[in-house]
DNA sequence: TGCGTTGTTTCACC
DNA sequence: CGGTGAAACAACGC
């Protein structure tokens, strides 16, 4: 699931590899990509220069001359692969499509070729994720209407007081609230988890109930767990289940494993709707606080007794 | 075959 | 009114 360190992964590699090229002609199979763009379709960008690649949140926007910028959403499933000319490639994203297999894909959707022989697609199994093609400007002000918070990591990141402010007026699970890109932008559901688990915190742990004295080494928590991923380019996750690397991640996609820090077995639990994995012994749940329940059924209410 | 999957929006409710 | 919980939505694999 493309989070913050996959989207910045798109991001570096679309500038170390397209910055300057031009796109020569494009393949939309998947013409519903655009469902919510301003421009039906891509035309513009054909003959246009690429200046640079920015990202915000999980947003990348991929900047052409003529005010135009490209704004894509990866959602569950996107990937981005580049194929050089030398054949070298840069995938980055969700780890299907194989990064290594043929080129596009079956749920390749998007094909770019550009002037210097280099390709870009853009695959997504499950379609949720969109592309947005409009005015650079209109881009910026639907990213503002967003009102994303600070970032995780990065320049001008989440500082304590913001993560306090955000979590200690609020009853929802600590990991509902961390989920909030308003709060902080860039964790979802697999760098929460660790985050989670490095801290220590209980996800179900009702966010005012988190000790303020804990602030700081969550603060820690998310920033590493945002770093490793970045590190490695991405988390390999397929079908809710982890393949890590260097022991990352950690609990997230590992039901049943070993937690690398204890060794109790790892559960996974539903926390606001979300596949939630941890530690039972390394993430405690606070005194008071009731254990996380199933979901709800549709129409169901809360039995009160 | 219906469920699980995510980020985001929307909506009912208190 | 705002905080909250949860459904809806998008489409597909298992």
């Amino acid at each position: 699931m493309p989070e913050l360190p996959e989207v910045e992964t798109m991001r570096r590699n679309i500038e170390k590899s397209l910055i300057g090229r031009t796109v020569v002609r494009y393949e939309l199979l998947s013409p519903f990509l655009l469902r919510h763009s301003s421009l039906p379709t891509l035309d513009p960008i054909v003959g246009k220069n690429v200046l640079g690649a920015r990202r915000r949140a999980k947003i990348l926007m991929i900047d052409f001359e003529g005010d135009l910028t490209m704004a894509m959403h990866s959602m569950l499933a996107g990937q981005i692969a580049i194929i050089r000319a030398d054949d070298s490639r840069l995938v980055a994203g969700h780890p299907f499509p194989s990064p290594t297999g043929e080129f596009p894909a079956k749920m390749t959707h998007l094909t770019v070729w550009f002037d210097d022989g280099s390709q870009f697609y853009f695959s997504d199994i499950r379609q949720f994720g969109w592309i947005r093609l409009a005015p650079t400007e209109a881009i910026q002000a639907f990213v503002e209407s967003m009102a994303f918070g600070p970032e995780g990591i990065g320049k001008d990141p989440v500082d304590v007081d913001t993560l306090i402010r955000g979590l200690s007026r609020r009853r929802i699970p600590v990991k509902t609230a961390l989920l909030d890109q308003k709060l902080l932008a860039g964790l979802g559901n697999i760098y929460v988890d660790e985050a989670l688990h490095r801290a220590k915190i209980h996800p179900s742990t009702p966010a005012n109930q988190v000790p303020l004295e804990k602030m700081p080494a969550l603060l820690d928590a998310i920033q590493w767990a945002l770093t490793e991923g970045l590190r490695q380019g991405g988390a390999k996750v397929i079908h809710t289940k982890a393949y890590p690397i260097d022991n990352f991640p950690e609990v997230h996609g590992r039901e049943g494993e070993a937690c690398p820090v204890c060794g109790t077995t790892i559960i996974k639990v539903r926390v606001g709707q979300r596949g939630t994995y941890l530690c039972p012994n390394c993430q405690p749940l606070p005194e008071g606080v009731m254990p996380p329940q199933g979901a709800r059924t549709r129409g169901s209410r809360p039995v009160d007794e």
